[in-house]
DNA sequence: AAAAATACCGAAACCGGTTTCGAAATGATT
DNA sequence: AATCATTTCGAAACCGGTTTCGGTATTTTT
């Protein structure tokens, strides 16, 4: 348990007390010397190299960040600035992001600096000033719109970003997404074979690209399904629980309401759950419930939510891959990955009480 | 919404550009006398320095950090180091917590660096490396064990942190806490007073020092009570729902299973309450159920889930300023800050539907 | 008007590393 | 043995700021 103080009896003291001009001085050496030695220069004998890097591991030497970062011109850290939270209070998906991109950045000896908005500002300001005061070498952003300042703004500077999310730029920057418009043509496709006519969608808010992409999908599918599109039955969100329950007081109010609805996340899910008991909806006999993101809590409520899901770990690990690569070469032409989400089937979804098959044979 | 070139038809190159030296060369100055009169020192004329800030500005000269941290010889950057990911799946707090903390960092003009603990090495790895590298001046630590190996290891470094939650050592560093024992009193006697003389326990791991307190003031308030103690009803747990799954079912397979249950935070009283519904058991008409933690999901689930609740965001705060008090004055002693969680009844918990208040007069 | 005090700024050291360049020492070549 | 090529390291510049110290120029005091 106790694994503090791990070395023997050696003189180390202090951490952080040996600087390299300590060690070049007790080596005989200048520190030059010593930081080619260390840093695997061809130009250093066999001999002293390892009296070096002896003295180094012994005298528990390591270079201080800020004086190599100042040195070499590079700060070895990426910026992610978190969203404004009053908006997003139903979230494992960002302390997961957040994991996964720390440890990918680990590997490759970067940093993670985490920046917060301030709701009050710009959405650019906290890029501004990570940029300006040369904190971070590159950005990882997500969430994206489809006009985007922030990614407007770096373009504009030349700065190193990748983007979770597509945005109207989409062809000058890196970017990584969730192919939604599939998933929710699997989702609807998925209910319109369970003999679902009248489906609902509950959206995300305009500003986010990867909504609209989803409703694009859900569209998309109706109509190859040869159902009605329905006005009414398309119901803006705005990603949160209680956007979820306003917008399933609308379409279950209706004379005749939908037998399912898709929403654009899991949170807006348990919003149209909430609704849909309050007013006497049973799920999923009465209406088929499917969310977006794949929350493990969804599994532990009743009904199990029925979700899309993917891979946070695989969203943070490719994020990086491409920043790690942009870095690198500048120059490189822009490049995509589009990962797909998969249908959870847990439980919240099922064939509509009356099936009502009328329209179906139009179709073909 | 373009507000990218925001500046009118100024020579402003690429952000970053222009150094110091720049300007002091445009100026005609030194950049000695440029970094005092940007930074306030006395020995500067009005005039000189009015030149010099409206140069500056007009250039959009930002120092750059790097620099300027090696001068003065600090990083401005806390660390927080978060536990590996697959033992804390459903977690909002997380998140949360990070944006408040790093809210409150930013207006000390302190950055939040967050590393991620890998799962094979050390608790303390992640920690020493960063203080071995300078890379930060401060930790924030969060669930806390009672023998805390990072604590013990910093506390031995003499370097700076904080915890949220108590540890053995706690008379030696600053935390900050909330009251879990009198959250867990309280909400055992609120169930009391509903009839409950049955109440099962789900702890939280008896890594956690938080999760000991929480089962200490459950028993604190039997005793107090005058209810019987009964082993078999305290039940060991891991701040999962699968956790609070299997031991819910331990519970409630009993031949006198608990009327309520307190559940040592959400997570594990989701588990708790999908066994539950799986056993039969109808909440909160058969079963009674509390959480700990206040997630915002619980209040869209059927039943609601009450639970204890605190303001993370003052979690946050509190933590921030803790840490700057210590790194402004490394010798002031000691101090702690314990807040209170509140009882947030939303229905997962109301009188047991045999009440049985055989024993209650033995008490007074 | 000379002396003393003050205001103001330049010069240079420093923070702790990295990297370039050149010189000395060594070894190989003729 | 003299010449040339290599190996190996020291010296110094550099990254971009901050801070101390000292010296003019200016003002105030006598």
């Amino acid at each position: 348990m106790n694994d503090v103080k791990a070395s023997p009896e050696e003189e180390c003291v202090k951490p952080g007390e040996v600087r390299i001009s300590d060690l070049a001085a007790e080596l005989g050496l200048t520190k030059g010397t010593v930081s080619r030695a260390l840093n695997g220069y061809e130009d250093i004998s066999k001999k002293t190299r390892k009296r070096v890097m002896e003295a180094a591991t012994k005298r528990g030497y390591v270079p201080t960040t800020q004086a190599r970062r100042l040195a070499m011109g590079l700060t070895e850290t990426i910026g992610l600035v978190l969203p404004p939270m009053p908006s997003q209070p139903v979230n494992t998906f960002v302390s997961e992001f957040i994991n996964s991109v720390s440890a990918a950045l680990h590997l490759h000896g970067y940093d993670l600096l985490v920046h917060s908005a301030n709701s009050e500002e710009s959405e650019v300001e906290p890029y501004r000033r990570l940029v300006q005061s040369r904190k971070v070498d590159g950005f990882i952003i997500f969430r994206t719109h489809e006009k985007d300042p922030r990614v407007n703004y770096l373009l504009n500077e030349g700065f190193p970003f990748v983007t979770h999310g597509r945005t109207a730029r989409m062809a000058e920057h890196d970017w990584f997404d969730i192919d939604g418009e599939k998933a929710f043509r699997d989702a609807t496709s998925h209910l319109i074979k369970l003999g679902h006519q009248r489906i609902g969608f509950v959206g995300g808010g305009r500003e986010f690209f990867s909504a609209q992409l989803r409703l694009k999908g859900f569209r998309a599918m109706l109509e190859e399904s040869c159902l009605e599109k329905v006005p009414s039955l398309e119901q803006p969100g705005d990603l949160t629980g209680q956007g979820g329950e306003i917008a399933a007081q609308n379409l279950l109010k209706q004379t005749r309401p939908p037998t399912a609805i898709l929403c654009a996340n899991d949170a807006t899910a348990l919003g149209v759950m909430k609704a849909a008991r309050e007013l006497g909806f049973n799920i999923p006999e009465e209406l088929s419930v499917i969310g977006y993101d794949g929350i493990a809590l969804g599994a532990y409520i009743d009904p199990p939510l029925t979700t899309l899901t993917f891979s946070i770990e695989e969203s943070g690990k490719e994020m990086v891959n491409l920043l790690m690569r942009r870095l690198k070469s500048p120059d490189l032409p822009v490049i995509s990955k589009l990962a797909s989400a998969i249908l959870k089937l847990r439980g919240s979804e099922g064939p509509p009480s009356s099936i009502q098959n009328k329209n179906m044979e139009n179709c073909l």
